[in-house]
DNA sequence: CCTAATGTTTGTGC
DNA sequence: AGCACAAACATTAG
């Protein structure tokens, strides 16, 4: 589930509930989900000092915890979300790592354990443990998308959806996006026309916005993420069946007629 | 039992 | 090097 809008809502429970707070204990409930990190040492490093503001980057939200530049990184893979709750409430059995505060707790929940939480000690390892993601999908500009796309022989989903590319585009994501530019997913990103981009980062910008709005991809029956998961859906636009398929391993779904190769 | 799932990493081969 | 593809990771649902 968590693409760039999943990833801003936890953000802002994230901003609205443990920024500013002090962190009364750290509960590892699940050590399988901490990468490079041990449980005794987030605890130490946490307990006890404050989180600063959140920030988000792609698909990883960024808590820095105030005082030496240390901060935590979370990534949700596909499963995961970030929860608040009151210290009394029963816990989830896929919270694997809880924040306890004065005020509720903050909880890391994720079924399957494909990413997880890291903890860095500085602006360096931070960069170095996000690895080399482009710039975030939210705030790139029409020429910066054209400039990534621009020489990439491959599919146009491909080079979307890959972090390194541009950060925060998922599976559903690039799909919806692609629909709406009235572009196929397979053809080659470098093959783009300035029209075609312009189409492009529009339709981005607009898909985005709304979502991160929800929270969420939202699964309206307008939109192409709201059909996807129906037998033989149809295209809400122009009512044509809709094709399947795969590309980069990943189910992908496009009108033939408004997605034309 | 088998398959697929909205993610990332790693390895293989062209 | 760039790209496509498969497998692996862990878990659940159908």
């Amino acid at each position: 589930m968590p693409e760039l809008p999943d990833v801003e809502g936890f953000r802002r429970v994230f901003a609205e509930h443990a920024a500013g707070a002090r962190v009364r204990d750290v509960d590892v409930l699940d050590a399988q989900v901490l990468r490079g990190v041990a449980p005794a040492r987030l605890r130490s490093v946490v307990r006890g000092r404050r989180f600063g503001e959140p920030a988000r980057h792609g698909k990883w939200l960024i808590a820095p915890v105030a005082g030496d530049g240390e901060a935590l990184l979370l990534h949700f893979g596909m499963t995961g979300s970030l929860v608040w709750d009151g210290e009394d409430r029963p816990r989830h059995r896929h919270d694997r790592v809880v924040f306890t505060f004065a005020e509720g707790e903050l909880r890391y929940r994720d079924m399957r354990k494909l990413t997880g939480l890291r903890l860095a000690r500085d602006e360096t390892e931070s960069r170095a443990a996000l690895g080399d993601l482009g710039p975030d999908a939210l705030s790139v500009s029409r020429d910066e998308l054209g400039r990534l796309l621009g020489g990439l022989r491959r599919r146009t989903k491909s080079a979307l959806t890959d972090q390194s590319v541009l950060a925060g585009l998922g599976n559903l994501l690039a799909d919806e996006i692609l629909w709406r530019a009235k572009l196929s997913p397979h053809r080659a990103a470098a093959g783009l026309s300035r029209g075609d981009l312009g189409r492009l980062h529009a339709r981005m910008g607009t898909v985005l916005r709304q979502s991160v709005e929800a929270g969420r991809v939202p699964p309206r029956p307008s939109w192409l993420t709201g059909r996807r998961d129906e037998p033989s859906a149809s295209c809400p636009r122009c009512g044509t069946t809709l094709c399947r398929g795969r590309v980069d391993g990943r189910s992908t779904v496009w009108c033939p007629r408004c997605q034309p190769t």
